[in-house]
DNA sequence: CAACCGTTGGAAAGCGCTTTCCAGCACTGG
DNA sequence: CCAGTGCTGGAAAGCGCTTTCCAACGGTTG
């Protein structure tokens, strides 16, 4: 049915390897009046080269994968924008697989992306703290590496990955402390699940930042939520309602409430007006990520801004540049600076 | 380097022909000792199928692709995460493309795709109003299509496709006939750009609804924007500033703006609120599709909800229906309906 | 008991391309 | 004038699979 390399090249009167050498790009060069009879007689017949042929041959595809959480989340899909647009500078498609955030599925992924010879797989929210699911992450990923595919982490993954490092630590504690400049000292934060790396990176930061203050994290309450809005609302809730439940009603209270991932923060803004508690004038909240709409809520979030376009393309970069230098090269990390953002919902400076 | 069938069967001690069927689905079956043998020798050499070698002898390939405008946008994000949801449990690999909207753009993806020998392509915000740009397409379409392509599109792009198809016009006169209901009679409309035939179809809905009051498109300013936060502060700017001109500032300036997108609406709100204007108490503001943050902004968005997730997933189910039927079979469309959602930017009813 | 089945395993022919290797050619320089 | 040199084009050998064929075999049937 369709157009084979073989048929131009008989339109063209020449050689398969003439034909494959004008259209395909190699090494070698065709001269020019048969290189121009080829194109013609491709574009008459409409010839489409056959990816998956050209892969086999090559030994090489012309694409990459990208594993996430969940595609329509606004953090994941900030950094796909980001990866798939600077791989299609490069000529490359660019697979796009949520994993839910369970390592199980991320583990038959790298399988999938693996079985399609995929130049380069990009962990975006991987690194989880359970052992035994980065043991077997790590196994795959390594027969991966071991035939030729790059490997790059979106945060931390474990040693031997070229790593994008956005300061997850830094960027808590520079959140955290301008919290306590503006006078809260009552802060509550809903984290992560646990399960993730991320979580516990961001959390020492708060940690970091109350230390210097003299505050210990036993000191104030920590819920863990998943990284959703209906997670963020739970947590808040949890939050309120065991403070009501202990003491006095203001005391217990929290009057700043940290949820470390914005799509968290959301549901917690959401939470807090049903409940009809005012913020920032009854609890204020920060997130952190500063996911494209966190200006424009309702109020406008305090986060943390990460390059997330950024994070993503520079992703692929380092992926595209472990190709060139081969598996053997130093290892990278990419560390990204993030900058606390101060809005509406923490009250006005 | 990679280990290959012909490794496996050798260590399994059997030809390649039951290897191969007994690893990888087949019409035939293989005795189960053997079965079990191979599927041992596999493991402990840790095979994976090549793909792409699969590919070249199937003639088909076990991944779809899908074209939208921009992956960070919520509205393609959601329909992104039903498309690869849906595709995943079909066993099927996802390539996301973003075409920016461009019709050269979307052109070259989709030659890239029918190369790639994808077995169907999900356009998602195709349809244009340039014949030039949309023969291009069709005529590349076509060619795919002949080889046995699936194309599915949602919201229309012609006929001939099967299509899955949310009631923009429905939608957008329900939404019209509500803010006119709740008093509203100086609307002005921020419609998407005029390349775009979904922006005719949404002004469509909202000009039946002006009709039924006895108002006509040419008594309401129409000023038109690209899909995006800075293509709503624009409009709503350009709005704002011809009103003050002609005449009485009251007289002259909207209490209604009607963006017929989301992101342009958070647009419209963010330059609201940097003017001073309350909403929905100066202007109110309504929006279209109901992307997932709607709810939440500032002051929450009314808009239209469209059932994001479902019309992805449907777009592939569709595509796979196909597959089943030949391309020969009747070309459907999935008709979904809309609904409109009031919210505080419009006032309480 | 011979002719005939339905099964099951293997040999081998591709799938559409890339890339080695070789042949032919027109030039150089000694 | 001929061996040597650089190019260019073509023949053919794969790349790792799937899938026809074909052969062998145990089991029916008349």
């Amino acid at each position: 049915m369709a157009v084979t390399l073989g048929q131009v090249a008989r339109h063209a009167g020449v050689s398969l390897a003439t034909a494959s050498r004008a259209l395909n790009g190699s090494a070698r060069t065709v001269g020019d009046g048969l290189a121009a009879r080829v194109r013609a007689s491709a574009d008459e017949l409409g010839y489409l080269p056959n990816a998956p042929a050209q892969a086999l041959a090559r030994a090489s595809t012309a694409t990459i994968g990208v594993l996430l959480h969940d595609i329509a989340d606004p953090y994941f899909g900030a950094l796909a924008k980001g990866a798939t647009d600077t791989a299609a500078d490069a000529g490359l498609l660019t697979m796009v697989l949520n994993t839910g955030g369970d390592p199980e599925v991320e583990l038959r992924c790298i399988r999938m992306l693996h079985a399609q010879r995929v130049r380069a797989i990009v962990l975006a929210g991987s690194g989880y703290t359970d052992p035994g699911a980065t043991a077997a992450i790590d196994a795959a990923l390594s027969l991966y590496r071991a035939e030729g595919g790059a490997v790059t982490a979106v945060s931390d993954h474990g040693d031997g990955y070229d790593t994008v490092l956005p300061d997850n630590r830094g960027g808590a504690a520079a959140l955290t402390r301008a919290l306590l400049d503006l006078g809260y000292r009552r802060p509550a934060v809903i984290a992560g699940p646990e399960r993730f790396r991320v979580s516990a990176e961001r959390l020492a930061g708060v940690a970091d930042a109350l230390a210097e203050v003299g505050l210990t994290m036993d000191q104030i309450r920590v819920e863990e939520a998943e990284f959703s809005r209906a997670g963020g609302r739970g947590a808040v809730g949890r939050l309120l309602d065991g403070a009501a439940g202990g003491r006095d009603r203001d005391q217990g209270r929290p009057d700043v409430v940290l949820a470390l991932s914005d799509v968290c923060a959301v549901g917690v803004l959401a939470e807090l007006r049903k409940r009809g508690i005012d913020v920032p004038g009854g609890i204020a909240v920060a997130g952190f990520d500063d996911i494209p709409l966190a200006a424009d809520l309702a109020p406008a979030l305090t986060t943390v801004r990460m390059p997330l376009l950024q994070m993503g393309a520079e992703a692929v970069g380092l992926a595209l540049g472990r190709q060139d230098d081969g598996p053997s090269g130093p290892v990278r990390t990419l560390r990204l600076p993030v900058e606390p953002m101060l809005r509406a919902s923490t009250g006005t400076p």
